[in-house]
RNA sequence: GGCGCUGUAGCUCAAUUGGUUAGAGUACCGGACUGUCGAUCCGGUGGUUGCGGGUUCGAGUCCCGUCAGCGUCGCCA
């Protein structure tokens, strides 16, 4: 037997006992006369002793041990002597005396060690992950991760959800998100697409009857990352019959709180708080506002109609908006040289014009290099508008409603970190609802779905299909936690003419759509359900739930920013036999354009 | 594709802002040590400063290009 026991579970009540522990070594604490080694496997650790008492034969196969050999030690649990208890570890009250100990293996000198204080750099952490993930950090995330997985799972099913898996290999759609194509041997010149969700095959499942589906299910965006995107990832996919939005919405209410108090031992009142797509872009810039702070947008547009300041009232003047957030004590960590920066940023970054600002001064009027542009009352109104406080940094943007939602999103988010305006360890839930059915794409002048073609509009917005299609709204619902999507979903069209009237809004005429979506429409005249359903992204509730900053902490093997595996080194050339069977020939890179 | 940050010993970092032979901690190797738990003490090995070019009497430091990692905008139905 290799183990009796594990690293982590030796206590009191194994004195006197005979044991046998197997794992890695993390260190080796050498005295001459004896030696001290904390085995570790993910359960935890146990101090070994080895001291002139023990065989001399474990005296001679300890010699050569390093950090992370593998070994296996037989001994004695005893009491370690008074004043030398560890309080650090669970076992720190007992240790193994050794009788017996063998090198199950060798480890080269690893380029890092899982205690090592400052943890390398990530391209070193992602090619020796190996190594990575005997961390603790790691493990535990892992651990957390599968736990919620499980509690998923669990509530679910208890909920009468049949877990059914979808294709991988399916067809490219090329709405939305670029595909990952997958070539077929069989079919030279005809591509698979990995999923970039099973929507369609989830609403299928529902014309099929089974009312009640889920599935954790891998997605595939060829899109580029960020540090909570990744290429690859899991959802929990969910889809319903019979239902309308606040069924779907009370069903992951119900997983919410389930999760919160399983994992963390929240009590998560319900229902979770909503608010419109609208109040939120219009409060907080951005359909997934952080509520754990305040910080709210002002309008401040009819001020700066009647002000001299040109800026303002040009934009005014042009139906655009001037809109700003007020940060609390915002001087205290925003200078002018901080201001500049904040400048920067919305300059660049959200393509705002520039960034008007005023300190607010103890006596609470406000300065600035613009001050003089106002009187005295336009200042006060604005002040008393923002409910301005002395020390308080006031941030104005003047620019279109767009702009001015992404610059004042970003500089809102940008403050509530620095300033610390909330508690990390908060865990904030709520749900953004009726979202725009479709965005207007400028360049093309065409509608885009906002969410994707199968998402059926409100009832009562069904007639602005045809009027004004920027109007309506859809029956769509985000969970957020903290600032962050962590899932969302709609009502699905079920009626055929419906169907056919979006597409036609989307300029797929019938016969493009029939191309595209030909087997979904057929099914949608076979007696379809009303359906809808919710796809909650883990990695995300991972992250969220392990109050982590990036998604990768949260994945096993995750990809680089560049979407490449470092370990593995993936994606790789293939030899050029494999690509003839394929009928593939790759062009060089400079080839195409 | 754009913008930004980073790249120096196996690892984490420093190098007085362009100036002598690029240092420290840790790891590694050797030695000492019977109670440590980030053990301690003594000694030692270890560097094409990511790569390529340029400016300069002189480049880790400045410039151009390039590669990689990260952040962000675009993108992500």
């Amino acid at each position: 037997m290799l183990r009796t026991h594990t690293c982590g579970e030796l206590n009191k009540d194994h004195i006197g006992q005979t044991v046998t522990l197997s794992g890695w070594v993390d260190r080796v604490r050498d005295h001459g006369g004896g030696k001290f080694i904390d085995l570790r496997d993910r359960y935890g650790k146990t101090q070994v002793v080895i001291d002139p008492d023990s065989p001399q034969s474990a005296m001679d196969n300890v010699q050569p041990v390093r950090n992370e050999y593998v070994i296996q030690v037989i001994g004695k649990v005893i009491q370690r002597p008074a004043g030398q208890d560890n309080p650090k570890i669970s076992t720190g009250e007992i240790e193994l005396h050794v009788q017996e100990l063998q090198v199950l293996n060798v480890c080269k000198t690893p380029p890092f060690v899982p205690n090592q204080k400052d943890l390398p750099n990530e391209d070193l952490r992602l090619k020796h992950r190996y190594l990575d993930l005997r961390r603790q950090p790691m493990q535990d995330t892992l651990v957390l991760r599968s736990k919620i997985i499980k509690a998923m799972r669990d509530y679910s099913e208890a909920n009468d959800f049949i877990d059914v898996e979808t294709p991988i290999l399916g067809r490219s759609t090329p709405e939305g998100a670029r595909d990952y194509l997958v070539p077929s041997r069989v079919h030279n010149g005809s591509f698979y697409a990995l999923p970039q969700s099973p929507q369609i095959y989830k609403q299928i499942m529902m014309i099929a009857g089974y009312d009640r589906y889920v599935q954790v299910a891998r997605c595939f965006r060829d899109e580029d990352l960020r540090a909570d995107r990744q290429p690859e990832f899991t959802q929990l996919d969910m889809e319903m019959s019979f239902v309308d939005s606040d069924d779907v919405i009370g069903m992951i209410d119900g997983m919410m709180q389930k999760l919160a108090k399983d994992i963390l031992n929240i009590d998560l009142p319900l229902p979770l708080p909503r608010m419109t797509w609208d109040e939120a872009m219009t409060r907080f810039g951005h359909d997934a506002p952080d509520l754990r702070f305040g910080v709210e947008i002002v309008d401040l547009t009819d001020i700066a109609a009647k002000t001299e300041f040109r800026v303002f009232r040009s934009v005014a003047d042009a139906g655009n908006h001037v809109r700003g957030i007020c940060a609390p004590n915002g001087q205290s960590k925003f200078s002018r040289r901080g201001i500049d920066e904040l400048t920067k940023m919305v300059q660049e970054d959200f393509g705002a014009k520039g960034l008007a600002w005023f300190r607010v001064e103890d006596d609470g009027k406000l300065n600035s290099t613009i001050a003089k542009n106002f009187t005295a009352e336009e200042l006060a109104e604005i002040a008393s508008r923002m409910g301005a406080n002395p020390g308080d940094l006031i941030m104005i943007i003047a620019d279109t409603w767009e702009v001015s939602c992404k610059a004042l999103y970003g500089l809102r988010k940008r403050i509530g970190a620095e300033l610390e305006l909330f508690d990390p360890q908060e865990m904030n839930f709520s749900w953004v609802t009726e979202f725009p059915m479709f965005e207007h794409d400028a360049e093309a002048d065409r509608w885009i779905a906002m969410h994707h073609p199968f998402t059926a509009p409100l009832v009562e917005d069904l007639g602005h299909l045809d009027t004004d299609p920027g109007k309506a709204r859809a029956q769509a619902y985000d969970l957020v936690i903290n600032g962050y999507e962590a899932g969302g979903g709609t009502i699905r069209i079920h009626d055929n003419k419906v169907q056919q009237k979006v597409f036609g809004l989307l300029g797929l005429d019938a016969e493009a759509a029939q191309e595209r979506f030909g087997f979904l429409l057929d099914a949608l005249q076979y007696g379809a359900p009303p359906h809808g359903g919710i796809a909650l992204g883990i990695d995300r509730v991972v992250m969220l739930f392990n109050n982590l900053e990036n998604i990768r902490d949260c994945i096993a093997f995750p990809k680089t920013q560049k979407a490449t595996d470092l370990m593995m080194e993936a994606p790789n050339l293939v030899e050029t036999l494999q690509l003839k069977e394929l009928g593939i020939e790759v062009l060089g890179k400079d080839e195409d354009e």
